[in-house]
RNA sequence: GUGGGGGUAGCUCAGUUGGUUAGAGCUCCAGGUUGUGGCCCUGGUGGCCGCGGGUUCAAGUCCCGUCCCUCACCCCA
């Protein structure tokens, strides 16, 4: 085995009794979308490298360590996506979505790639769904896309699910807590571990979501960013948290959440699930006022989130296998006779939509019921020399064992009238 | 990048203080019905015991190295 090819670390192939579930999940994204008025967008798999680094932050660890970078042959710097707000923003402004109307509403559904150390709920390459509603500075939008996401997670019958909000303010004033912060740390920088320390010039409100205790004691007392939010900030977080509550969406603010992307403005927020093990948040999100005019657009408010499939796979835990419905024929071959007979009988079948199978190993006809049996037939067709010569074939229905004679210019109308 | 756990059949795993031809369950294949499935019975296929080196009369088992998987830290979906 340890010649042979496999998966490279942090990607996995997906087996025929996997994506089953998948197929199920996105149907229920397409279709919760759809219901919501947002239009699926599909993007490039990579892109300049410069576009993440400009929306997702220089200093974020996406961009600083994660990303699968390299160089084309027109000396092009590109990067496998990391995420897809960006690219979508990218495509929005390239395209000028915004002659559409006033709000433009766009959902997506992509495999994207980070390097980074695989575990539980985390892998190199992986799958998002995310919603981006464009156009709307208002609370309501907001709280529209938090109960988006709730309704899809709902509807897939994830449960346990925590709604965790937080406001990072505008710029401006997230800008003065940044400063009352770093005053605050400064004087106790020798007891910040090094990561924090770096983070005290280059991103301090990262520094807020460390999970080193001794940290969390320091930060206990740190300035609470409510209190330096503007008039408008503070109204923009109030309403949101009415509008939650009135789409009866349970809600916990907590003041550490901050995100590990640059672009966030306001509204942020995470929906964790206790099961998928350390990797908890199933999807994150936030309002990013500022991002469309930073990548070159006309300054325009928005508001997403980013949900990964396989930490919801995982959350929802095992289903029980739904069983095919319908009609299902094995055509079993009793002679080598009627080889060509049941071939053709099965290709007849297929062409009219019955779902069919014939033998094509030459086996005996016990082997080939219980293949029939194991492809959860509902019916065999017994194809031998006595049914050649009398016109006529023997049907049994497996569930049943009931068997009975169907003339062969009979069993298309058979299978499919019934 | 840093830690913990683990690599024995397709899958889940057992394998004693080193000791003959390395086991079980499930799966798969075949037979038990000269043309009838599931359940049951019988038999069979399938192993560089992750890889390399060392110790030993003898290594799946002990030692060293290495690769891979996995969980966690960091961070995030």
């Amino acid at each position: 085995m340890s010649r042979s090819f496999r998966a490279m670390k942090g990607t996995r192939d997906l087996l025929p009794n996997e994506t089953i579930r998948w197929r199920q999940l996105e149907t229920v994204i397409h279709d919760t979308m759809k219901a919501w008025s947002y239009g699926e967008i599909r993007t490039p798999v990579f892109e300049m490298t410069e576009l993440f680094a400009r929306s997702v932050g220089e200093e974020s660890d996406i961009v600083s360590k994660q990303m699968y970078t390299f160089t084309d042959q027109s000396k092009n710097s590109l990067t496998l996506r990391p995420e897809l707000t960006a690219p979508t923003m990218r495509a929005y402004i390239q395209h000028n979505l915004a002659r559409d109307g006033a709000l433009t509403k766009l959902y997506y559904m992509d495999t994207l790639f980070r390097q980074e150390r695989p575990q539980a709920g985390r892998m190199r390459q992986f799958s998002q769904f995310g919603a981006e509603a464009i156009g709307s500075p208002h609370p309501e939008q907001d709280a529209e896309v938090i109960s988006l996401i709730c309704a899809i997670l709902n509807k897939l019958g994830v449960i346990n699910l925590e709604v965790v909000i937080n406001s990072i303010g505008s710029a401006h004033s997230r800008d003065r807590y940044r400063d009352e912060l770093v005053n605050f740390l400064t004087p106790l920088k020798n007891q910040l571990s090094e990561t924090s320390q770096r983070r005290l010039d280059t991103n301090p409100l990262r520094i807020l979501d460390t999970s080193d205790e001794g940290e969390q004691a320091i930060l206990a007392d740190a300035p609470d960013i409510m209190e330096f939010l503007d008039g408008e900030d503070l109204s923009h977080f109030e309403e949101l948290q009415d509008h939650l509550t009135e789409f009866g969406i349970d809600f916990r603010r907590d003041k550490s959440l901050v995100r590990g992307l640059d672009y966030y403005t306001r509204t942020t927020f995470e929906i964790t699930s206790p099961n998928v093990g350390a990797q908890s948040a199933l999807c994150g999100g936030g309002r990013y006022d500022d991002l469309i005019a930073q990548l070159g657009g006309k300054p325009t408010p928005a508001v997403g989130f980013a949900a990964g499939i396989e930490r919801i796979l995982i959350a929802a835990g095992e289903h029980k296998e739904t069983s095919l419905e319908g009609v299902s024929v094995y055509v079993v071959t009793v002679s080598d006779n009627t080889r060509s007979a049941a071939a053709k009988l099965a290709d007849n079948l297929r062409q009219n939509g019955v779902t069919a199978s014939f033998d094509t190993l030459r086996r005996s006809v016990k082997a080939q019921l219980r293949e029939a049996n194991r492809l959860s037939s509902s019916h065999a067709v017994f194809l031998g020399d006595d049914e050649l010569n009398s016109g006529s074939v023997e049907v049994k229905e497996l569930d049943s064992g009931l068997q009975s004679k169907v003339a062969i210019e009979e069993i298309i109308s058979h299978f499919t009238i019934d």
